[in-house]
RNA sequence: GCACCCGUAGCUCAGCUGGAUAGAGCGCUGCCCUCCGAAGGCAGAGGCCACAGGUUCGAAUCCUGUCGGGUGCACCA
C-alpha cells in the first residue's frame, strides 16, 4: 500500500531542521517545546505555498524578539533548494512560496499512485471499532437512520484509508420490550393469515405491512397451531422469527446506500453468554455497582412512578448526572446494563472506539462514556472513546415538512428516498454538512442539476474532464507527463490545491469528519470550473490547444490527475464519479 | 428544572482544532457562448461571527455567564 507524504509534512521536517541549526549554533536555546509550531498553507493563498507561526510561537520562551528570530529563521530556509521566497508578514508569520519544480513533482505524485494518492499511515495500524446504525430490528431503515448510516461508513472509509484497521460494527437490539412487541405485532398478521378478523392493528403493535409477508411464512409453516395457545408457547420463536425477517430487511436497505458492516452482534446472545452479569460481578468488586433507590425523573410527571431498589452503576464518579440502574426490578438487565458488557467486549478487541448515535440519544452518552472510563481502567488501560451524535435530518417536500413516526407506520423509510433521489445524492448530501448541526433534505433541491447542488457540482467537474479527455483522444491528442514545464500560473495553482488533498484526508480523519472531504472536493470541483472559463474568453488557455501537441499533453495530464483527484474523495464518501451526465 | 447540540452576509452553510483583511452558494446589480459541456465563469454590493465578561503576543474558534432555537429526561430502546 503506497503512502503519501505530503508537502506540509515535508516542510515541517525541514523547519524542525532548521531550527535545530539556529540551536546548534547557539541562536536559539535549546529543548524549546515545539508542539505548537505549525506548517500550513496560509488560508489567503496570496501570502504564499506554505506558513510558518514558528517565530511566533518560540519568540517569547526563547526571550528574543519575533522578528530577529523569524529573520535567523528566514536565512535557514532560504538555503532549501525548493524555496524561491521566504518573507516576514503580519505578526510574525513565515511565509514560503516553492518552486514549480515542487508542485509538478507532485502532480506526478498522483498520477503514480492512482487510487493511492491521499492514503497515509497516520493511523499507525491501530485497531478501530466503529459502530453505527444499529437500528432496532423492528422494521425497514428509515430517513431517521440514514445521516448516522453515512456518516458512520464514510467515516470508517476515512481512518482506513489513513491507516487504521477498522472494524464496522452494528449492534442488534434483539432483547428487550420492542422485540416483544415485535412478536406480538407478527402474530396479530398471523392470525389475520389465517382469515381472522383482527381489524385495526392496536395501539402499542407495529402496524407496518412489512410484517405480512413475516406472518404469512409463519401461517403456512405452522398452520393454526398457535393462534389460541398462551403467548408462552411462540413469543420465543415468533420473535427469532420476525428479528430474522427484520434483519434481511434493513440489510437490504443498507446495500442500497452501499453501507457496509463487518460484525452484526446481537444483544440477546451477549446476555445468554453472560457478559452483562460478568461484567456486573466485577463493577460490584470495584464498588462501582450498588444497591440503590432512583431519584423520581424531574420535568415530567409519572403517575405510575414508585421507588424500588436497584442495582446502580455509579457513572456520578465519571461525570454523570445520575447513578444508572443496570438491571430492573424483575432482573432483567436494562438496555444499558447489556450495554455496557457489549462496549467492554468491543474494547478488548481494538485500541479505539467510536460510535454514531443520533441525537436522541445525547441523554444516554455520559453513562456510557463513564461505564466505558470505568471498565477499560480496571482492564489495565483506558481506550479512546467517541460518541459522534449526528442530528436530525428534517425532510421536505414542496417546502412542507415531512412527518416520520415510526409507531404510526406512515413513516418514510430509506428505500424510498434513495430510490426517488439515487444513493450518490443521498450520500452527498449528507455529508454536505457537519454532523453536530441540524439539516434539511428538500427532495426538490437535492436532485437539482445546478451549482446549488454541491453534488453535481462536484460530478459536473468530473463528467467535464472525462468529456474533454474522450474529446482530446478523438483529435489526436494525448496527456503527457513530457513537458509539464509548460504549465503556466494559473495551471500551478490547481496543482497546488489538488496537492492539499492528502492533508485534508488526514485532518478530516484526525477530527473524525468526514463532511470536510465533501467540502474539500467543492472547492477543487470549484477551482476547475474557474479554470475551464478562462477558456471562453482566451482560447489560448483550453485543455486542447490546436497545433500544439506539447502544450495539449501537458494540460491534459493535469486535467486527467484533477479527474483522479475527484474519483478519490468521492470514493472515500462513497459516491460514483460519473463519466458524463 | 437539568443535560447535550446549534447560533457566522437577507437565506442555506463552511471556517483546516488559537493566527494575517472572516469565506462559498443562493438572492440582488453588471458582465462573458463564432467556444474542449453556459448544467459553467468573472466582478460588485452585503458582517458588532447572538450578547457580556475572561484567558494571551493574537479569539468566530478555548473558559464562565446570559439570551434565542433544537433534542432529550424512565426499570423504554
Amino acid at each position: 500500500m503506497s503512502e503519501t507524504r505530503t508537502i506540509h509534512a515535508a516542510f515541517a521536517g525541514h523547519i524542525a531542521a532548521a531550527l535545530d541549526a539556529l540551536e546548534a549554533v547557539g541562536t536559539l536555546p535549546a529543548g524549546l517545546n515545539r508542539a505548537n509550531v505549525t506548517v500550513e498553507p496560509p488560508r489567503d493563498s496570496t501570502h504564499g505555498d506554505l506558513s510558518t507561526n514558528a517565530a511566533m510561537v518560540l519568540a517569547k520562551p526563547a526571550g528574543m524578539n519575533p522578528r530577529a528570530l523569524a529573520e535567523a529563521l528566514v536565512t535557514e530556509l532560504t538555503k532549501l533548494p525548493q524555496v524561491t521566497a521566504a518573507e516576514i508578514a503580519g505578526p510574525g508569520f513565515i511565509n514560503l512560496r516553492l518552486d514549480a519544480a515542487t508542485w509538478l513533482t507532485e502532480l506526478r505524485a498522483i498520477a503514480t499512485l492512482g487510487d493511492d494518492y491521499g492514503r497515509s499511515t497516520i493511523g499507525g495500524g491501530s485497531t478501530v471499532n466503529i459502530e453505527y446504525v444499529s437500528a432496532n430490528p423492528t422494521g425497514p431503515m428509515h430517513m431517521g437512520h440514514c445521516r448516522g448510516a453515512v456518516v458512520g461508513d464514510a467515516l470508517a472509509a476515512l481512518l482506513e484509508h489513513v491507516g487504521h484497521k477498522v472494524i464496522r460494527e452494528y449492534y442488534v437490539n434483539d432483547a428487550g420490550a420492542q422485540v416483544d412487541t415485535l412478536a406480538r405485532s407478527v402474530h396479530l398478521r398471523y392470525r389475520e393469515a389465517l382469515g381472522e378478523a383482527v381489524g385495526a392493528i392496536p395501539e402499542g403493535f407495529y402496524p407496518g405491512d412489512y410484517l405480512i409477508p413475516v406472518a404469512a411464512e409463519l401461517a403456512a409453516e405452522f398452520g393454526d397451531k398457535y393462534s389460541a395457545s398462551p403467548e408462552s408457547e411462540w413469543l420465543v420463536l415468533f420473535r427469532t422469527r420476525a428479528v430474522a425477517a427484520m434483519l434481511v430487511m434493513i440489510r437490504a436497505d443498507l446495500a442500497l446506500l452501499g453501507i457496509k458492516h463487518d460484525v452484526f452482534s446481537s444483544e440477546a446472545e451477549l446476555q445468554a453468554a453472560g457478559k452483562p452479569a460478568e461484567a456486573e460481578a466485577w463493577l460490584r468488586a470495584h464498588d462501582l455497582v450498588y444497591d440503590g433507590v432512583l431519584e423520581a425523573p424531574k420535568g415530567k410527571l409519572l403517575d405510575d412512578w414508585e421507588e424500588v431498589e436497584l442495582p446502580l452503576f455509579r457513572s456520578t464518579r465519571y461525570g454523570d448526572d445520575q447513578d444508572r440502574p443496570i438491571r430492573k426490578s424483575d432482573g432483567s438487565w436494562t438496555y444499558f446494563g447489556a450495554d455496557l458488557a457489549y462496549h467492554f467486549q468491543k474494547a478488548a478487541s481494538a485500541d479505539a472506539l467510536i460510535d454514531i448515535w443520533g441525537a436522541d440519544h445525547a441523554g444516554t452518552v455520559k453513562r456510557i462514556r463513564a461505564a466505558v472510563a470505568a471498565l477499560t481502567e480496571g482492564a489495565g488501560k483506558a481506550k479512546p472513546f467517541d460518541v459522534k451524535l449526528v442530528q436530525m435530518v428534517q425532510l421536505l417536500r414542496d417546502g412542507e415538512p415531512v412527518k416520520m413516526s415510526k409507531r404510526s407506520g406512515n413513516f418514510v423509510t430509506l428505500a424510498e428516498v434513495v430510490n426517488e433521489v439515487g444513493k450518490d445524492v443521498v450520500r452527498f448530501t449528507m455529508l454536505t454538512r457537519k454532523p453536530e448541526a441540524q439539516m434539511d433534505f428538500d427532495f426538490a433541491k437535492v436532485v437539482e442539476a445546478s451549482k446549488d447542488n454541491p453534488v453535481f457540482y462536484v460530478q459536473y467537474a468530473h463528467a467535464r474532464i472525462r468529456s474533454t479527455l474522450r474529446k482530446a483522444a478523438a483529435e489526436g491528442f494525448a496527456p503527457s507527463p513530457d513537458h509539464l514545464e509548460l504549465l503556466g500560473e494559473e495551471e500551478l495553482a490547481l496543482v497546488r490545491l489538488a496537492a492539499q488533498f492528502p492533508r485534508a484526508v488526514e485532518a478530516a480523519a484526525a477530527a473524525r469528519e468526514p463532511h470536510r472531504v465533501a467540502f474539500y472536493l467543492y472547492e477543487l470541483a470549484g477551482a476547475l470550473h474557474a479554470y475551464w472559463n478562462l477558456g471562453n474568453e482566451r482560447p489560448e488557455k483550453r485543455f486542447i490547444v490546436a497545433h500544439d501537441a506539447e502544450l495539449s499533453g501537458a494540460r491534459l495530464y493535469l486535467a486527467t490527475q484533477i479527474g483522479q483527484l475527484v474519483r478519490n474523495g468521492l470514493a472515500l464518501l462513497g459516491v460514483q464519479a460519473v463519466e458524463e451526465m
